[in-house]
DNA sequence: CTGAAAGCGCTAACAG
DNA sequence: CTGTTAGCGCTTTCAG
């Protein structure tokens, strides 16, 4: 019982085998949509069911079928701000998933877990209170993902496919969207581009290997310094991008590992008095909705997210049906808008 | 079982008893800290227990003892985009609420709701998935949650405090909070502040409110065209930014009901060659993370997002308990950054 | 302090 | 087509 007063014990389905006059595992049936039931029957129960506002019990349900139709969500978030990683990117990924598994019939049970401690999301599947678990975000932590993969919880990631991998990821093309990226700035007769991001974690790397690999295609030699270390956080990216301009090291693009990085450097190009995109033209990664309408609308890498969510829904209950599904890499594609122009 | 091979049946207290020598009573005592067992019983199981990677079946625990420890968060969102309402201060949001409810050894179970069929949210509690929900964002379904109210469904909402509300609220003080930042701007020289911000909706309203007491307390008179109607979203912040500086009335100030807003004002006013904040000192409402990392850094209203979670939480517990919780008006304070100066 | 036994609300053989 | 019966894995009286 939810309230403290005893008031009105919650209707169940004896109450309605009851009052219609059958047995309880005929209301069963007829509520979960048996084919062995008579028609009217069914009408029947299912109306009186109706009008007296019940609705099945989910954990007895569950407990009964030993399967529950909860996905647990993970973002993992870091210990010392005790905050989500803030990137807006996430809450369209979460909103993707949502959809996923409600199109699915499950549910979704939001976690937090500490990104030092990967492996407590192994809890959520132990204790039962989800039945798979989806990571966004693998970060630095491919080795305790292969870790918990070894355990046999079922769990998909969202992030870089890599060598050795254990586990089941979904993630974009951050190769080709690299390339696409690199290559649409040199197209355009940019030939000092910097690249923006950690490429200590592994997305971003790969997204540099595409920086390069169309530098090379394009024959454009590639100078080191241009290659400026920052995190995903706003205020990273900033204090990344005005050491950079104090050093006076001239540029004329900018490749972002992610949209978030790329609209906190423009703000920091704009205060030095620079122009996006004619003095530096920059591209973003990930499209989140912000780079539509921020100033200037930003030239990015678009990830799939709708696709992203349903395909990690998809990978995560094959294998929860003991499948082995493949990792998938999702293509990516250039939307261009105001931050890139021919250089001048 | 969640996999299909039935390889490893998942372990169970029963199992745990067997190896123990003990009853399975026993075990369940010992897991949960009963005070009527022996000290060293409870250490001998304990150990096993954790020694089998043993955990709880939630399901079964949550079936006898009728209260699943979890909670339904529900982000109402908009039919026609499909898409969260995606302003990042409900991410924050988020977070904060996972935050109070792991303290409290809830599951938090996120669901996507139509905003428009709010009442769906019922079925989260009389299907026995959540023991009560927490709806951020109040909106303008005032009626629609009365409604649930009555039905004796346990909620709360993240919004203003109206008349004749039948449902528990907790939300900042969007009053004060208005007044704060139009304070703010008056006491700075500005005299021709525009208010964006649609005012059908309770806490842009009520925030208005504010404007206007500001305004009155200060003696400087309200021109009602300076007041721009747009929705929280960035598009129409943007448009209305646009066409209310196409008409060519002057102004020196904007307090703006949300940060997104406010940001996104910023960009057109930069756009049209005005300068924030000597042209134009806008103030936002939120402090969401990223108003500290644009451009300039925005003077904004703090909502004390850590504690609103906390305080939710609080209320909704309270009244899952029978209780019957006040509505909850949260403190707002005045963060000053670079997005405001004296007037020239 | 510990064990035996009785369910929590539902589903699924197995018989009619 | 429908009812009977036996649990899902756990907690909790009630007796020892």
């Amino acid at each position: 019982m939810a309230t403290a007063e005893n008031d009105k014990r919650r209707i169940q389905m004896a109450d309605i085998a009851r009052l219609a006059g059958v047995s309880t595992s005929t209301v069963s049936r007829a509520l979960n949509g048996s084919t062995l039931i008579n028609e009217e029957t069914r009408q029947r129960i299912t109306e009186l069911a109706r009008s007296l506002n019940y609705s099945i019990n989910l954990s007895a349900k569950n407990l009964r079928l030993g399967d529950n139709r909860t996905i647990g969500v993970v973002i993992p978030f870091d210990r010392k701000t005790r905050q989500h990683v803030s990137d807006p990117f996430f809450l369209g990924m979460l909103g993707s998933l949502a959809d996923a598994l409600t199109d699915r019939q499950y549910d979704l049970l939001l976690s937090r877990v500490d990104a030092e401690h990967l492996d407590d999301l192994a809890g959520l599947y132990d204790t039962g209170r989800a039945s798979g678990i989806i990571v966004i975000g693998q970060w630095g932590h491919h080795d305790q993902l292969n870790e918990l993969a070894v355990r046999r919880v079922p769990f998909v990631v969202w992030g870089a496919q890599l060598p050795r991998q254990l586990y089941c990821s979904v993630g974009s093309d951050n190769l080709s969207g690299g390339m696409l990226a690199t290559g649409h700035l040199l197209e355009l007769g940019r030939q000092r581009i910097a690249f923006l991001g950690d490429t200590t974690l592994p997305e971003a790397a790969q997204r540099y290997e595409g920086y390069l690999l169309a530098h090379r295609k394009h024959g454009v030699p590639v100078d080191p310094r241009l290659h400026i270390p920052t995190s995903f956080t706003a205020a990273e990216a900033q204090a990344a991008m005005q050491a950079f301009l104090d050093q006076g090291i001239p540029l004329d693009g900018i490749f972002a590992a992610s949209d978030l990085i790329a609209m906190n450097a423009m703000g920091v190009l704009a205060a030095h008095g620079l122009d996006v995109p004619r003095d530096v033209s920059v591209v973003g990664y990930d499209d989140i909705e912000a780079a539509a309408h921020c100033h200037p609308p930003l030239t990015t890498i678009r990830q799939p997210i709708d696709m992203a969510g349903a395909a990690m829904v998809e990978c995560l209950l094959a294998m929860i049906e003991g499948q082995r599904p493949e990792s998938r890499i999702l293509a990516t594609s250039l939307k261009i808008r105001s931050s890139t122009c021919p250089a001048p």
